[in-house]
DNA sequence: TTGAAAGCGCTAACAA
DNA sequence: TTGTTAGCGCTTTCAA
């Protein structure tokens, strides 16, 4: 690979000459340019962001971080596509990492981050991160928090409004007659699953109802906990009509179980599920969700992050978007 | 950040020793390695990656290029999935970018990875890019492409078998009596769909049976035009008895097209779609598929890089995985 | 076993 | 407007 050097030898400028033209700084002449662009372009020169990375420290490197549970959640897909639409917009690549919420891999990514002086990182922490993602935060790298938040440090974050989102899912359920509605929450430790279990809690209170423990279950955000736990709720001897399941994974369990169990939708049991993804329409029947905006979350998350490294005063921005309710057969 | 400076300081060695002991040399007493090491511990330091890939010219920089058309179809997650997973084990982190199959941000991602040094490349190349393609292989990174082959250099390939992948749909349609088979085709420059269009006459050969040109429509993958060119065959005078769709998205548009006319499947139309999805088997009616070993073609692939870097003589490998044909209900 | 010093490719301060 | 030079954090000879 061709360096400075190459370039500056070739054209017959100084190193220092050949830099100011690939920064597009005006103290250059046109003609002095337009030499040493010939050069760059014969050469097929690309600049080294190693080398600018490393002695650049104050500018920026053009390199984020993003580091997600698991890209296989359409969800994290479309977080992912939300960021890396705004960094190629401005020229920033990603280096994209799944974590699966182990905080061993999570670790050494934040390490990694570190190491490769990202300019900035992005990802959802979970709660036993907290304490290596309040390190990074402390050792000054920018952070934009997504879909979870964390507390105890003043950082910028991006996240759902999972209780009006959740608690919008049960007010309709709860509207159409239902009473004994069951959900499958996620694990406690997420902090959007225990906003979704608050929601649930809230619409039920301000209805005046009350819940039934039993009707309540925690799984894991897969796929077959939700079915291994609508069965359980289907088991019951006093199963319950409608049924709400935290995320995509879980709503797909849930309704393979009442499939195996011939119970009609929405009839015998309403089926209702956190978080849309590209066939829900098309499932049997077409299921009602929760819709997070993650696309959105994404670039305002990217966006956040590459205005606080252009102006690193900008108060701290907590946002939070709002889910939208999209009813379709299944309730 | 602590440097390699500040350790040597407060070590009280050198940085060349403190070099030593980062990097495992046996050539340092236990005592001095165990010094440094505190050293080390008590700044918090970590090495920069950075600093490391602009000196070390030969060794290994421990970071993979991945282009991808778009993470969001599940099939490029899960190849995105198999290689980090192969990454992560090496202690590899991965630049991962979404090309969209556009030729500007592909090439602005491999001079990205030029410039980042990344130690290789792995993406599906399209016919537009192969110019890029070639000269990122001919300036000496290493590649390995993905799903879609390249002509004219010898380059390492793990592709998925789609003749025999298509045809086994076809043969298995033609099986069942269907004769009036048509197919949703993908975009001719897309290589793998060229390869399933061949599958799928192939099998119209072997079985002596004629094939309708009108039954076969070109799309272009997304899931719109599958629910289009559905519709169109549909209203065909002499409508086709079955469906073969190239992909997961235009499969799921021509359900869409077939539940909007309230035919029935199989009975009325059967359908087939190729690539498998996790919600296929929730799907109405459950879709039988050519499911591809995506996750194993990424793992493969990430594997060959690796075994590349660290022996550059290894024969070019061509692999081909085979893949697997689910039948559930739609056939 | 350890250290001094060169240099990877680049930017930026300073000089001319 | 252009060039010289120091130095970013590291690895790697070469010497001690």
């Amino acid at each position: 690979m061709p360096s400075l050097n190459d370039v500056a030898k070739l054209s017959g400028y100084s190193i220092a000459t050949v830099s100011r033209v690939i920064n597009g700084s005006d103290k250059v002449t046109p003609s002095t340019r337009e030499s040493v662009e010939k050069a760059m372009e014969s050469l097929g020169y690309l600049p080294s962001r190693v080398a600018r990375r490393l002695r650049q420290k104050g500018g920026l490197r053009h390199l984020l971080g993003v580091i997600l549970p698991n890209i296989q959640n359409p969800i994290n897909a479309e977080i992912a596509r939300g960021i890396e639409d705004i960094a190629y917009a401005n020229r920033f690549a990603v280096i994209l990492c799944n974590s699966d919420d182990k905080y061993e891999k999570e670790k050494f990514y934040l390490d990694v981050m570190r190491a490769e002086s990202v300019d900035g990182v992005i990802l959802p922490p979970n709660q036993e991160s907290n304490a290596a993602v309040l390190e990074v935060i402390e050792k000054g790298m920018p952070v934009v928090l997504v879909d979870r938040a964390i507390r105890g440090v003043q950082v910028d974050t991006v996240e759902v409004d999972n209780v009006i989102g959740a608690k919008a899912a049960i007010d309709h359920l709860i509207q159409l007659g239902h009473t004994r509605i069951a959900m499958i929450a996620g694990p406690g430790s997420i902090s959007n699953s225990r906003q979704r279990k608050r929601g649930f809690e809230k619409a039920f209170k301000e209805a005046n109802l009350p819940i039934d423990p039993e009707l309540v279950r925690t799984g894991d955000y897969t796929q077959s906990t939700g079915r291994a736990l609508a069965e359980e709720l289907l088991d019951l001897t006093s199963p319950p009509t409608a049924v709400f399941a935290s995320n995509n994974f879980m709503a797909v369990g849930a309704l393979e179980a009442i499939h195996k169990r011939n119970l009609r939708i929405p009839e015998d049991v309403a089926l209702i599920g956190f978080d849309d993804f590209p066939w829900a329409e098309s499932l049997d029947p077409p299921l009602s969700v929760v819709k997070q905006p993650a696309y959105e979350v994404g670039q305002t998350a990217a966006q956040l992050l590459l205005d606080r490294l252009s102006n690193p005063d900008l108060p701290i921005s907590k946002l939070r978007l709002s889910p939208e309710l999209i009813l379709r057969k299944s309730c």
